[in-house]
DNA sequence: CTGTTAGCGCCTTCAG
DNA sequence: CTGAAGGCGCTAACAG
């Protein structure tokens, strides 16, 4: 339409940017390009030249391109099954996935687990997609079968914050039971003795790592654990409220002063169901979570819990499978590691001194 | 360690994958690279080769090579300026963007506005790691000051959810006005007349939308809108603690029979409000939400809600965008384009018919 | 409509 | 330790 040479100026944008590559930081830094890449991936430069490079760079605001380092040195494709899409953290973890893999190249695939009959189906569908190596979450992580079957698929799998690592498959993970430990003991130090503990679900390995932290702390501070404190929950807000009204709707010289329940979900709904009861918190019950989820902060009062760094750790997962699939490009043996993120605890507004 | 060439074979993995090229795919076909490369990509070409190339595709399970295209095509570049990285739906939207992203090729960046002064700054910094296009999530996409800054910078914006679209750059966005609106006769068909509304954040263009469509919706059925039913939040818990509050600890024949909530986040809060004062719901008190965050199904009882296609629309957004940055890279003229998704009312068990 | 040619930006490989 | 050559897999751009 408008191929006319009059360009109204002022409604025009103005820069363009032009892509900036590793010759035009050589030219600049005169060196060749290969030295330029050498000193972009950290491999050995001797000192001057690398000085000059860096400057060069720094000045043209040179940006790898990745995708072209991709083409080059053999993109990987890592899978993710996951089982449940709308799972609370699933964002922290795809931030941290896929920054990780925009800094390698790494090229991620999502597959949803559920729609398919058996794990079995989701991992050849994502092995028929390419994927070089897969990535499971919880609660596949913890499933014997899903990682057979990967194996069986030829390909590295990394079970992602399981808490029973597997010898021959990598694993990133935090460490449950010192989270549950040192929560338990916050608890205790702020008075707590009569503290009931809210199982999570069975099946999934954290759980029994959790409470067995809970335990220790317990023993440790020789507090007596009553049966009666200990009550199943499956990680779920429903199983949590039920938790919850076992556990508060009785007289109240029957209460615990304190809950730790042994997920954020499970700790919101307890408190949902306390502030019903017209029980204050963290004035007479404290209550605790684990794994800093979005809802212990949005929540009200917000959750004194256990923060995973979930990001950080989806990142290192994709790191390690990258370099378990370069390994196994190259022919050498399979590289299988166990990566233990460090947790934190979060004293946040539901727990407090006992009344 | 274990150098020896004795390989225990059970303890071997079987097949590996070797990777499928074009090239592969145009031999088995028996035509051209470029006729496999066009069909895969869409391109016009005849039936019978079309035919025979999709079945050589499939026979071979050829996934095409995301890394490779961009580095021919030309990388793209997307910076999304996130303000508040603990966004409920932050989950959703990076999975729709990294999926489209993952199809194209796209590379994302994301910059979180907090920890910089300005708007201004972040987006200077984005431009810096070489971003061709940026996305404004909320509130982000709401300022003028914003939109102006990534116009100076001389690459296309897109603002994401935003309920005023600009005519100088794109938008994907629901129709907040008709979502209130619907969602106001969801409640009044249920045979509710005292209905109060929950604003939410007044500088941000969605929560007016909301009021006016809800308005909207009384009009319509003649129902009149008593002011004392018009109350302030700001999209936050803790506003819809105080809202609830203020709207439920009043004599029971004062109370309203049903609230709509302009966002999930006050409507939980108002829910929990409920709950404590013993007011159920929905048999006493419907409410009702607005965005279908994770909360809204994780709630008890489940929250009817409007249900925005989130993950859908980050991955429209990237196209868009992707679009426009192509276009202008051929030096065309600006490309500008508005995309509306549909929302769904999502009846749950919030809701119920007026006592 | 289809095929040919020529690289995208980078890095593997192999000389020097 | 550094440089020169070559090509990863794919697709613009042009020819036929």
């Amino acid at each position: 339409m408008n191929e006319t040479d009059e360009k109204p100026k002022d409604d025009q944008q103005p820069t363009r940017r032009s892509t900036v590559t590793v010759h035009d930081v050589a030219r600049l830094a005169g060196v060749s390009s290969m030295t330029v890449s050498r000193v972009v991936n950290g491999t050995k430069v001797r000192e001057p030249l690398r000085v000059k490079v860096q400057a060069a760079v720094e000045e043209l605001n040179y940006v790898p391109n990745v995708a072209a380092r991709a083409a080059r040195s053999g993109t990987n494709r890592i899978g993710v099954l996951f089982s449940n899409p709308r799972s609370s953290n699933l964002g922290d973890f795809l931030m941290g996935a896929f920054q990780q893999a925009g800094t390698d190249g790494t090229q991620i695939i999502v597959e949803p687990a559920a729609g398919h009959r058996h794990a079995v189906d989701a991992v050849r569908k994502l092995v028929e997609m390419g994927a070089d190596g897969i990535i499971l979450p919880p609660p596949l992580c913890d499933s014997l079968e899903a990682l057979d079957v990967v194996w069986a698929a030829g390909i590295p799998a990394l079970s992602f914050a399981t808490a029973d690592p597997r010898s021959h498959s990598s694993a990133v993970l935090i460490d449950d039971f010192e989270g549950a430990r040192a929560m338990t003991r916050h608890l205790i130090e702020l008075g707590h003795r009569d503290i009931a503990f809210v199982r999570g679900d069975p099946g999934h390995s954290p759980a029994l790592r959790r409470e067995e932290g809970f335990r220790a702390a317990m023993a440790e501070a020789r507090v007596p654990i009553d049966r009666a404190r200990l009550i199943d929950g499956m990680f779920t807000y429903r199983s949590g409220l039920d938790a919850g009204r076992q556990l508060l709707e009785v007289d109240p010289a029957e209460r615990p002063s304190a809950v730790f329940a042994s997920n954020d979900d499970m700790a919101a709904a307890i408190t949902a169901v306390a502030l019903g009861l017209g029980i204050s918190v963290p004035g007479e019950l404290s209550v605790a979570g684990f794994d800093d989820t979005p809802i212990a902060s949005l929540m009200w009062p917000p959750l004194t819990t256990i923060h995973q760094p979930i990001s950080e750790m989806a990142s290192k997962a994709v790191e390690i499978l990258g370099e378990s699939v370069r390994h196994r490009r190259s022919g050498k043996e399979p590289l299988v590691r166990h990566h233990v993120c460090t947790f934190k605890l979060m004293h946040r507004g539901s727990t407090g001194p006992r009344a």
